[in-house]
DNA sequence: TCTGGGGTCCTAGGACCC
DNA sequence: TCTGGGGTCCTAGGACCC
């Protein structure tokens, strides 16, 4: 049996860890720029605030009914879901962390009881993080997916025991909330008359191949009960990192462009020294904004093939520079950038180059006391010039909360 | 005024190899 | 007059996930 661990509304719940004042609240999480809504509470989503939303168009609801709204603090969500999973490693040795907020857990030897098990886990790691968790458990993962949703819906602990149990739920659920289906293949399907899980699970292998191909078939089986998916509790490292923006303030400007850009090179370099890589191919994109109709759009990329994988910022951003002057055009105000950089491999391996003249050893050196110093003395402390000291183009985060968890001068105070 | 960010996997088709 | 067969690798695009 699969279990699956979701937390509730969870950057919503990691805000209450240090809030408990605003438990029966509603309380809302944005997205970067405090732009759409991306978490929310309970009483939120019973007085209509919906998921993706843009923030700005609920100013009236929010102020009206005292939601309570929050930027996004991923310093501090990473932080508690890392505790959250380590103490699910605690109680089951067999752990895959699928997301920020999931896990699947594998259930060989606790069978007999397992609605105690669940209940004693849910408890447990409320008391031990804080965060409130939901717990489903069937016979496969899709099952398991679906099995959470129903947790959700009632007491928080939802088992699929036998074939009847697994029947009803999947009659009772629809289509688009099926793990593997999503808008396109569900839109497909609605118009072929499947509604639910159960009418997908009825249809014909050879339909199913030409139509969704291995996913579909694959999906059909663990509907019925055939585990396909297994656990998977190594983490695999990144095939591709990217560092993208939306600017707090769109701009014409070029020397701005270039500090956006190169921080975002200078953020996946220290990406990918953290999981040991190095890239052989960097995007760079630039674009507009595509909501205002009365801006000129443009939308443009270009990549290049480094001479010799790297994951030193200062090449990257050499590159990443080059890469912007080749795609910038002084016609338009551009909202958002990014980097992107793939064909990652471990760096041990990496194939050099004869004509090589990049000081690659001593940049190394470099990296590694910088990233040693930004991480004693907070991001960025040391940086590249080119980086800018500007706050134009940051991120807007007006409702931030304090990395309580991470930063000793944000720790929570309490007053006796 | 204001609309997120970061990933994975699969497949088809073209380039290329012997 | 007549011009094969069997592969692999890479990439772009489209689907999906949170």
């Amino acid at each position: 049996m699969f279990a699956l661990v979701d937390c509730n509304n969870f950057y919503v719940s990691c805000e209450r860890v240090f809030r408990p004042d605003l438990n029966n609240k509603p309380v809302v999480v944005l997205s970067n720029n405090d732009g759409c809504i991306i978490s929310r509470s309970e009483e939120a989503k019973v007085i209509g605030l919906k998921m993706a939303e843009p923030i700005f168009q609920r100013t009236k609801l929010v102020k009206e009914r005292g939601v309570h709204v929050f930027s996004s603090n991923y310093t501090l969500y990473g932080d508690l879901s890392q505790r959250v999973m380590e103490t699910l490693k605690s109680v089951c040795t067999h752990v895959e962390i699928y997301s920020i907020d999931e896990a699947f857990l594998s259930l060989t030897g606790v069978e007999d009881n397992l609605f105690d098990w669940a209940y004693n886990v849910k408890k447990y790691v409320r008391r031990a993080t804080g965060i409130p968790i939901s717990i489903g458990i069937a016979p496969t993962k899709t099952l398991a997916k679906i099995a959470n949703k129903a947790a959700k819906q009632g007491n928080g602990i939802f088992i699929v025991r036998n074939d009847r149990h697994r029947d009803c739920m999947i009659r009772n659920t629809a289509i688009e909330k099926v793990w593997g289906v999503g808008r396109q293949y569900s839109k497909l399907l609605l118009r072929i008359g499947v509604k639910t899980a159960y009418d997908f699970s009825q249809l014909q292998d050879t339909w199913l191949r030409s139509k969704m191909k291995m996913m579909g078939l694959r999906i059909k089986k663990e509907l019925h009960g055939e585990s396909c998916i297994p656990l998977d509790m190594i983490i695999p490292s990144k095939k591709a990192i990217a560092t993208t923006r939306a600017f707090g303030k769109k701009t014409k400007d070029i020397k701005l462009l270039k500090e956006a850009v190169s921080t975002y090179a200078a953020r996946c370099g220290e990406k990918l020294r953290k999981q040991k890589s190095v890239a052989n191919l960097m995007t760079v994109f630039i674009h507009t904004d595509p909501f205002n109709s009365n801006d000129l759009q443009y939308n443009k990329s270009k990549s290049i093939t480094l001479p010799v994988a790297s994951n030193c910022s200062q090449e990257l951003i050499r590159y990443a520079l080059l890469l912007l002057d080749e795609i910038y055009d002084t016609a338009y105000i551009y909202k958002k950038a990014g980097v992107i950089v793939e064909g990652l491999e471990t760096q041990e391996v990496c194939q050099s180059n004869l004509f090589d003249k990049f000081a690659r050893i001593r940049y190394k050196k470099l990296s590694i006391i910088i990233d040693g110093l930004n991480k004693n003395f907070g991001r960025d402390k040391v940086k590249i010039a080119i980086q800018g000291t500007g706050k134009e183009w940051k991120l807007r985060q007006e409702k931030l909360s304090k990395r309580y968890t991470t930063n000793w001068n944000e720790i929570l105070e309490v007053k006796v």
